[in-house]
DNA sequence: GTGAAAGCGCTAACAC
DNA sequence: GTGTTAGCGCTTTCAC
């Protein structure tokens, strides 16, 4: 064992090959494709593997099978469970497979999303998960022609993006309607919105304020915070919405955590949820149950879409085509205690 | 443009070569050490690249100099903003130099942690992150003989673990041991821990129940979750400890999250916040400071973490040594309203 | 300052 | 079932 770990990075294939009185190909069938090799051959093989401790070089066998069982993701900013959960699932669906994950952050700018794609373009991976389907004009048309398989996730291409190649997520503009109607429906007379200057932000907001204007609601203001937009602005950008509105009576939140601040400020304020102020989330989190009241939230399938945009990933790797290339996986609304 | 676009993955370096007039090697110098060139060739072999829209084989050049640009991390889960946040400075301090990260899930679970790195060392990275010190023994000895630089974050080796290589952290159980001093100091008499079935929680409560015992109150109790413990668990868990402990005065929680559904929970319940039962937190993350009341919470350094992990291991990379090996980034309690 | 030759360690045909 | 022959696209000596 001792021994075996000292020759790690050391024992190549061909050491391997003759430590087993086999050939080189021999070997890498072994590793690769044992069910080719005959039992026996296998069994010797392996015990050569063993006794060197010999890892498979995977640069070695990229270059030459121009596979590199890497697949790349590109997110705003991994700091945030709403796009981690996703990154968690995707990645573990392709560590079933035999893929790594390779994450490259853009802090939300189409620059750095743009130099980190070719950064992975460089590295050969073998395919891509792109965050929302508001990729600026180059970047699509240079993806499109490059043969590798992508998938764009948390929105859908039809209400302002192009599809590059597949696509699973949601309608972000559809959401942000919802949340409109619900409040309203709940008898809510004058909106806001907290959310953040970013692109699947202001689609929430957009379907928001049209729904709001389409049921006659006019007063509709918002307060987008510029990204990280962290749970300890929320207070502030509260007031700012009374300011304007001294009747607000309902907020929508971008995400359950600056929801969640909101209900802290209105203990601050002694202000009755969801009487004086009705409060909707968005994501779903655990933190919707725990907080008090227990926050009404828009549910999306966070995990789901890292789950399928790896097996449509991966579907597309073995040369079959997925069922579907562009997947709507909705939202749902959940109503508690909040809205 | 598009035609440049087109050749994306297609151009080689030799091809370059050709269309510059010049030779392979001096392409391959244009792209890594352009200041070993005649400015003029300089600027025709750019063109040339240019014009090309060539991408230069990143897994190529990594089999011929063994040095691939990429570093591994391997973290229990990125779905935990404590740990993300730093896998998010870490990814920012080594994309300024050049290097890419891959990402790694071990799910808390040792025999995942081993398999992982082994895919890594497959994959010749040029450094390793790990979280935690308690690897394994045969993971640890693996290490310490491959001749790459590792850094162990998140944790110290002094109680309880073993250096491999380098690390970057903080002493979770003198943080454990600060909160039960800071509680009893307080007034507390009756001590909680919500935390989870994890190795640096266990730690911490081990540093807590050392000092309370220290101190005389010999009333602790603990509830620890298994991973992920997520927000919506807490207030069955706090429910759990007033059942063992009906005088409970003061609780002290794995992280804010956690600190701030334990707040909700006492607003669903009528208690106030510190008076009846106090709350601290761990991590210091924004939410502790949106709360109401406000939390007190444990303050750590979470993104330099990160950043001097990077840091320690591009020293390392260009044949350095970093001032230190072993750097204690320590904690501060930071004093709020609810302890 | 530039170039020619020799690999890096593996996989992909194609033979046998 | 197993082996042989050619590369994959780049970086590294070492010449000039």
């Amino acid at each position: 064992m001792t021994d075996a770990s000292a020759s790690i990075s050391r024992a190549r294939m061909i050491d391997v090959a003759q430590a087993a009185g086999v050939s080189l190909v021999t070997v890498s069938r072994a590793v690769n494709a044992p069910d080719k090799l005959a039992p026996e051959t296998l069994a010797v093989v392996r015990a050569a593997i063993e006794r060197l401790g010999y890892v498979p070089n995977l640069t070695a066998g990229s270059l030459a099978s121009s596979r590199s069982r890497i697949v790349a993701a590109v997110v705003p900013t991994i700091s945030n469970a709403v796009f981690s959960e996703t990154i968690e699932a995707l990645a573990q669906t392709l560590a079933e497979a035999g893929h790594q994950l390779l994450i490259g952050q853009s802090a939300y700018r189409a620059a750095d999303e743009a130099a980190l794609v070719d950064a992975f373009l460089g590295r050969r991976v073998d395919g891509l998960v792109l965050t929302g389907c508001n990729q600026n004009a180059a970047l699509i048309a240079r993806l499109k022609r490059t043969a590798i398989p992508v998938v764009q996730t948390w929105d859908l291409p039809d209400a302002g993006g192009a599809l590059i190649d597949m696509v699973v997520g949601f309608s972000n503009r559809d959401a942000g309607r919802h949340a409109a109607r619900h409040l309203i429906e709940r008898g809510c007379t004058s909106l806001g919105f907290i959310g953040a200057e970013e692109d699947r932000s202001r689609r929430r907001l957009e379907g928001f304020k049209d729904e709001a204007t389409k049921l006659g609601v006019l007063s509709v203001a918002a307060e987008l915070i510029r990204p990280p937009a962290q749970m300890d602005q929320a207070a502030a950008r509260l007031q700012q919405l009374v300011a304007r509105q001294s009747d607000l009576d309902g907020v929508f939140c971008n995400n359950d955590h600056l929801a969640a601040a909101v209900l802290f400020e209105c203990h601050r304020l002694g202000w009755p949820v969801p009487n004086k102020l009705a409060v909707l989330g968005f994501g779903d989190q655990p933190m919707a149950r725990a907080a008090a009241p227990q926050l009404s939230s828009i549910r999306i399938r966070r995990a789901e879409m890292g789950e399928r945009a790896g097996q449509m990933l991966l579907t597309r790797l073995s040369d079959r085509e997925p069922e579907s290339r562009c997947v709507d996986l909705g939202f749902e609304i959940v109503t508690r205690g909040s809205a």
